[in-house]
Formats: C-alpha cells, structure tokens, sequence
DNA sequence: AAATATAGTATCGATTCGAAACTATATTTA
DNA sequence: TAAATATAGTTTCGAATCGATACTATATTT
C-alpha cells in the first residue's frame, strides 16, 4: 500500500517532468529552472531568496544559484537588493516570467486531467497529499513550505493581519502565499 | 486547486529524491539509477527491459543504456538474453539488488509518514491519485504501466490466467507486477 | 532477397549537481 | 567597540545526467 502511492507520486513526477522538459525547449529552460521560476511565483516576501528556492528543490546553493542567474538572464527574474539586510537579494519574477508560466505551468494537459475528477474528489486528494507531506516534513525535519494564512504565526489582529515571526503587517493576498517559515 | 495538487505532487517528489539521494550514497547510485533499480523490481516479463525502463522514466535510451550498465557494474541486476528474439535482453534484479532495495525503496521516512494515515485514507488516496494518473496518461497518450491483474487484455480461463496480447500463461503472482502493456 | 522496423549500445557536447572555497554583510561575544 | 562567528550569496571544479545522433544486430515486412 505504503509501495503503491510511492510509486504513483514517481510516476506523476516522471510525467510531470517530461511535459515541463518539453514545454520549456520554447525558451531553453530546464525542468528544474522551470520549477524555480514557478516556486518564485507563488511564494511570499520572506520566501523568495536564493536560499529558500534551495531549501524548496532540495539543493545546494551554488547549484540553484547557476539556476538563477540563467532564469535572470533571461529576464524572467529580477534581483532586488533587500532594503535592511544587505546580504539578501529578493527575486521578483517579471511580467516576461509570468506570462511563461501562465501558459506551462503547471502543465495544460495535467490540469486536463486533473478537471475530470469532481470538486469533492480534488478537494479530497488534497487534503490526504497535504496530510501525507506535512507528516514526511516532520519525520525528515524539513521545513513545511506552506500557505501563509494557515500557519501557526499568522494572527487576526485588530489592525490585520500580522505574521507572529516577523510582527509585520500582510496584505490579504499576501496569506495566499507560500511562506517558508510556515508552521502548525 | 489544479495548482494545489500539482505542487503537492513537485514537493513531495522533491523530499523523495532528496532522500533517495542520500540513501544511494552507500552504493554510489544516483537517484535516477535507484528509479530504474525499482521499477525492474516490481515489473513483469514483458516489461524488463531497457526500453520499458527508458518508457517509465521517459528518458531517452541512451541515457537509460549508461544507467543500466552501471547497475549492471555493481551487480544489482543481470542481462538475460530472451529466448525466441535475440534483440531483447531482460534485466534481473539480483539478490544485492534486491537487498538494496528492501533497505531504502520506498523510503523508511516516507512509509512511515504515510501510515500515519488511516488504512481507508490511503486506500482513497490511492485511487484518487490512481485516477488522476490515468487521466493524464490518456490526455498524453503515454503507455499506463499498470498492475497486471487490472488489465483489460488480463482474462480467466479454464486453464488460468491469460494475457490476451501474448496468449501466454500467468501465474498469480505474475498477476500482481507492473506491465507496460497495461491497458483499460 | 531487399527494405524496413525494432532492441540496444557508443559517443558527443550541453547541462545539472554537490563540494569547497570565496566575498560581503550581520550578529554575537568578549 | 573590536574580534569571532553566522548568514546570504557567488564562483569554480569535477563527476554525473541527459538528449541527439550514429551505429550494430536481429526480426519482420515487402
């Protein structure tokens, strides 16, 4: 059983992978580019530093950094010195990046596949994948990398809405995204 | 919420092979060789061999070629030529191979994340993700690499277990391995 | 018998990746 | 406050992955 949702989460991957390789020949992108660049898009002001996307692709820096520098290059990210902390870079996916990723990512024909389940069925799968990853983050002891809004720190103030790590304000949008200091 | 479940899918391949990664390093096998190592383990006789190895992984057979040889180097499987057409070489996973194996795939830590759900929820997880794969393999037109048992071309007779395509006998445990002929 | 198809290997260059050494800025400690 | 340490990020190197292409050997079709 534990064998079988192994083996379906390495199949989808293997597919996922073959359709992101081919969907990214258009711009000589790699899968593992392509992934970088979709993690910038949905991952929050405290979570879009070279380090996070390390600690998300599970790699090292100066692997991801190379990554970075070739998505820079083609201008799909931009850099942006940190205004208090001298050493941090912010990486902001530009209107070229996301256009790109609207139209690849995540790939047309999983999200095909993936509308032919009910809402319900979605919604279920969801939530079980949730379950299974926030229990394998906890065994591995790696970071959660989850929705701002339903972390621990996020706090209903009478101000708004203030993230209990960094005391600082967040927009409504800004709890749609990831953080990587997400916790339960 | 299609979003939702496709990065579920990417991190949670990510931890995999983050792990995967680590636990070769005792053999010096790659993440992709394991893959390759796992899949010859749970697949049939119609299905060992280097093209229904480069078919799963959706690479290309030289590549999967190289990664073949050195798990042949290392003793994990053996190259048997096939009998009636001498182009074929099955790939036997070997005892070292197969204790290996026994050891790392899945992953300790993510068997033991996954059975922190309920025997039902990994029953429903299961079919769901069942599902969502069969869906995509069809919206891709990619071969299914199902469980035998489960085949339309699968049929009972008087005699036993036939498969409809080769009209070859199968055992029952035959029965239960990964074909890449599978089909519904 | 010739042409074509299929299974697999070998070689090449571009790319990925981890490891280690490095720079620059912050924080901690003494 | 100066020195030690920690953190963010880059660069460089060598080993490995990967796709593309050309190749051999055997089967099948024409």
């Amino acid at each position: 059983m534990n064998d079988e949702l192994f083996n379906l989460i390495e199949r989808l991957a293997n597919l996922l992978r073959q359709e992101t390789r081919a969907e990214g020949l258009s711009l000589g992108l790699q899968p593992i580019q392509q992934e970088a660049l979709y993690y910038l898009s949905t991952c929050n002001r405290y979570s879009d530093t070279t380090l996070a996307v390390t600690e998300f692709l599970g790699l090292t820096k100066g692997t991801v950094s190379q990554s970075l520098k070739i998505l820079e290059n083609k201008s799909l990210i931009m850099k942006e010195k940190d205004e208090h902390d001298k050493r941090i870079t912010h990486l902001k996916v530009t209107k070229i990046g996301s256009n790109f990723l609207a139209t690849t990512c995540p790939p047309p024909k999983f999200t095909q596949a993936i509308s032919r389940l009910r809402e319900t069925e979605q919604k279920i799968a969801v939530n079980l994948l949730s379950d299974v990853l926030k229990n394998y983050q906890i065994t591995t002891g790696r970071n959660a990398f989850g929705v701002c809004k339903n972390c621990k720190f996020n706090q209903r103030t009478l101000t708004g809405i203030v993230c209990g790590l960094t005391k600082e304000t967040l927009s409504t949008d800004e709890t749609m995204l990831i953080c990587r200091e997400y916790s339960i």
